[in-house]
DNA sequence: GGCTGAAGAAATGTGCACATTCTTTCTCTC
DNA sequence: GAGAGAAAGAATGTGCACATTTCTTCAGCC
């Protein structure tokens, strides 16, 4: 009866919130590669016991979204330009074998959609809007995969697109130049021709680009973090 | 003081082992879908703390090899239908990706060890080896991804083909009839000739003809399984 | 002066006790 | 006799205390 009527084990998804605030905080780029995050101070951030944090930390290793060595705390993964480059080429080639399918069964109405995305993302990109070009970008590679229905790919992809967008931070393609976006209407006008090798051409070269833009920038070097306000936004 | 000198905290990996024991008992079919796995059973079965054993078990629900649900436990997968040919239809799809990369840079090589591959899958079929060609089938499609030399492909098949093995004990296909070997045979004929559509092909029908002869087999009511035996094989 | 090593501080790992939730069973009522 | 409800038993969830490991700092020595 200790903590019974004050403490609330009222609250059965505070761990999912939790979760979902470390989540968000690495995957928008709010949380440097590398940057440590001790379980004292998760554990006060949040206002819950150490016990609570260790749980979601661990979680998030499992699910690749941290990096856990024993005895030596948590840490938000700091990618080699070779995993980068790895993790594009899966993309790329998963892209491949979603394009294969989608030219046996890409209905009008999809590709309809797909053209509305395409007028958002030239929009974006001619207005300046960094943050929309990138968001949209990945959405373009989303729609692709969800038109699928597919609940196993959809995931595979939300796993590489999540890996990557830590890396935004730290390889930086030099800017999303708009010449992306009618990369991405090239594809979507051979999917309309039904033309399959056009589609994984451009497709293949779309992701050539991407990875020829990508610059080592030097680690951040630790900058000072204000954690608190990283893991609390929104 | 207490356990320091009788109970060593010595093993490091201890974890580990039950880890994998538990999951290779899954992924062998070892332990019917649908299975409850309690934390004192498994704590006493593998002689170690309650709180070891909940670690494990929830860093394999987050692995998807588990499934747990709050305060009820956890229990071995039990795939509905649309959920194993969704799996299905996720391999082909990125079957498909891996072949038109493939097929772009195939080494004589390669082709010589999937040809060897061959020559031993059709071996265990003739000698009627079930179990043995259930492997090599398996394999087959991993040697494919793993030319690549991509760890995250690798990853992301390896993770596929755990989710479908249960499935094997669920949803049998009938026989792995010898022409799936044969099929396996066309798609590196297909490979060898450069010839990227027939591969496709190739690739697709097999995948169509191991779905048609999913069957649904009726769970099999909690059969009493000896727990014990089934995590400690090996 | 720089390096080594030991002691202290801090962070992570683990078992245990207890709280909570779920399941089962028994009983009482209609 | 069947169904609803309550109580007992069993299983999972959580905070805490303490063990262990790692990191830091500082003193001593070459």
């Amino acid at each position: 009866m200790r903590q019974a009527t004050c403490k609330i084990k009222a609250n059965p998804r505070a761990d999912e919130a939790i979760h979902c605030a470390i989540e968000a905080a690495i995957l928008h780029g709010r949380l440097p590669p590398g940057l440590r995050l001790r379980e004292h101070r998760l554990a006060a951030i949040f206002g819950v016991s150490r016990e609570r944090i260790r749980k979601v930390l661990h979680r998030l290793a499992a699910e690749r979204r941290l990096e856990i060595v024993p005895n030596r705390g948590a840490r938000v993964p700091c990618p080699s330009e070779a995993e980068v480059r790895a993790i594009y080429e899966a993309h790329r080639v998963l892209e491949a074998g979603v394009l294969a399918q989608l030219s046996r069964l890409a209905s009008p109405v999809l590709l309809d959609r797909l053209d509305t995305h395409l007028v958002e993302e030239r929009a974006a990109a001619q207005r300046g809007d960094r943050a929309a070009s990138i968001r949209l970008s990945g959405d373009f590679h989303r729609h692709l995969v969800d038109a699928l229905g597919n609940a196993e790919l959809s995931r595979m992809l939300r796993d590489l697109l999540g890996r990557s967008s830590v890396m935004v931070t730290v390889y930086e393609p030099a800017h999303h130049s708009p010449c992306a976006v009618d990369e991405h209407g090239t594809i979507v006008a051979a999917l309309r021709a039904g033309d399959l090798a056009g589609a994984l051409h451009a497709s293949r070269h779309h992701f050539l680009h991407v990875e020829e833009r990508l610059r080592l920038i030097p680690p951040a070097q630790e900058a000072t973090v204000d954690l608190e306000a990283a893991l609390l936004t929104r």
